[in-house]
DNA sequence: CATGAATGAGCATTCATTCAT
DNA sequence: TATGAATGAATGCTCATTCAT
């Protein structure tokens, strides 16, 4: 069913918002960027806010699965595709790197889950967290069933380079001498050696 | 010079509170983590901390420098060694998630000084993490002079290994089925194959 | 003049409003329930709400105003009976408790105007409780002068009578073991006995 | 065993609070006090009086408690005389209406503590105030059994005394034409007239 | 050296009220 | 008339920090 208009716009406000946290949040520290800086970075006033959402942590939660469902979206039709394992993989290392780049904001957010949500939260953002890594395995153990793969742990790849595709916001730069796609590239086929 | 008696009973203290204060604040979050709940796990009052310790951030970029401090010592000694470059990134790679493992507390602190440190002593802080870093550096420029590497990034191949380290955190449980030893040699022995 | 239909629809919103703000006010307190919570429980918005009263405390007031209409315009009725002053102060007595019983809501809050109420208001529910008291009195004197009741404090008695049957909601309960007939039976027999 | 100096301050620190926190609660209303009055009252800040009390609902609780257990020891005293049930109860209700006036503040939050206590808090209260109230109870009942008093309904008189007697302070002012003891030998003698 | 007590700045959250549509 | 959205003042509570003893 189609949103209203009204509908659309309060979705449209609560993403401003979300982006507008995600900025703000990634730069410092969840608890040092207070509801009224966020606020205030939108023209708002703090009280504004809690007519979209229903407490800090809520809006936190919600930037948590803006970005992991996007995420998800992307590495389900990668996985669509009919490329080989290693395409798949490769395909799914370049467009984590190029989102997180692109999202810096709301992905800073999504690496530490456990400093600022509450076990309620944290629990569904783990669920979808799972659900996304569950991705990279498929594609490594489709790789080692076809043999296109050496056996491996499949579980330990995934866990080198997930932590690394999101080590990437932490020195990435505009300014450097490489661009998103030149990075992602290099990035992704560097750790294709691990798997050959 | 020597240290006066009490002076290293004052030495003692300092990292008797530096623990406790990380283990705390590596369980929850900087903010969460009161200097009151970092007294009462000593036994001792959020006064005498005060006595130790200038404020809350100077404690916790001590922190961080003990913890760097000993990672770069080691380093240093596995740089002094004459085993061969692969040898050595071996040794480091092992080393690091051994000393990841068994400091979790410290170590998760160490991730993330952006967070929690203001300008004056985030400088610092990056320097010594600069200091570690290269040691990585070398090891890989050394192989790679040698011919025991093709020729890479270095710096690229050293921001994969580096996260992919101390991701170890997030999912190692010292009730898994692979106790520190293996998923040191695992782990290093994976990352190894991305400079053949 | 009679009410155009306008206005009497009007009206009847504005009881409707009473009665529901009285429901929740008296089950919770003043200023635990919000302006919203008694849209919500008519099923209308905050903002109507403003329509029909100037404000919270405007709509608390007309809260006051209503029951104490009510109950002075039933005592008065009952000054117009000839019964002897012990049939109308037992009269009043009985019919003031049913009707606490009754409207249980709205006569919790017109017991404690002060906390609730702010000096403009304030004055105004103290002159109609006043006027209802003095029916109170009234009864009281009439008997003393005829020889009924032996001479005694009118005030003091009516400060007696009337708290004690104020009480009522504090303790009464419908599936208690007296009825309401019952208990207004009985209390005001005992309340009597003090006037012989 | 006896209170160190240190216990004894703190003590009284915590008693002055909730003298000044009574007083203003009593005058107002429990929302429209604010810690800050309260502190301001007592030339202190907010936040000294969270070092005594855990949160406005602790403080407001104790406030309870502190009045109950006063008035439940004096009641206890007189249960343990022995003059008749008449005189018991007499006793009784003259030193209710005098601890009342000479508490007015902390007696007229003992009041309503439905509106103020969560349920938590609130169970206990209720069970002091049915404890104190059993006192009376016991007195009726005496009387009954020895003759003094005819057969009635000993709960409901119970539950005509003791609001009457808590109005008081809805009504005595310290420049009235009687002082405490007159009034409250003149109505406990009316109130003995329903048990005669 | 240690600590009990106080402080004050800061923050999340609530809510009555307003107003354009 | 009704309402969705916004506002801002108020408030409870936290916590790093200080300091006299």
């Amino acid at each position: 069913m189609r949103l209203s208009l009204r509908e659309r716009k309060i979705a449209k406000k609560k993403e401003d918002i979300l982006r507008s946290a995600a900025k703000l949040l990634s730069e410092k520290d969840d608890h040092k960027t207070t509801m009224e800086d966020i606020a205030a970075e939108l023209l708002m006033t703090k009280g504004s806010i809690y007519y979209y959402f229903k407490n800090k942590e809520d809006l936190l939660y919600q930037c948590h699965t803006m970005i992991l469902e996007q995420s998800i979206e992307r590495i389900e039709k990668i996985s669509l595709t009919d490329g080989s394992p290693a395409d798949k993989l490769k395909k799914a290392m370049t467009e984590h790197i190029q989102f997180a780049i692109q999202e810096k904001s709301l992905f800073n957010i999504m690496v530490n889950p456990e400093q600022s949500l509450s076990a309620h939260y944290l629990e569904d953002v783990k669920k979808k967290r799972a659900q996304y890594e569950k991705y990279f395995d498929q594609f490594i153990a489709e790789g080692i069933a076809s043999g296109d793969f050496p056996s491996l742990d499949t579980k330990m790849v995934r866990m080198i380079i997930l932590p690394a595709l999101n080590g990437v916001n932490q020195w990435y730069s505009p300014r450097g001498e490489k661009d998103e796609r030149e990075i992602a590239e290099l990035m992704s086929n560097y750790l294709l050696r691990i798997l050959v």
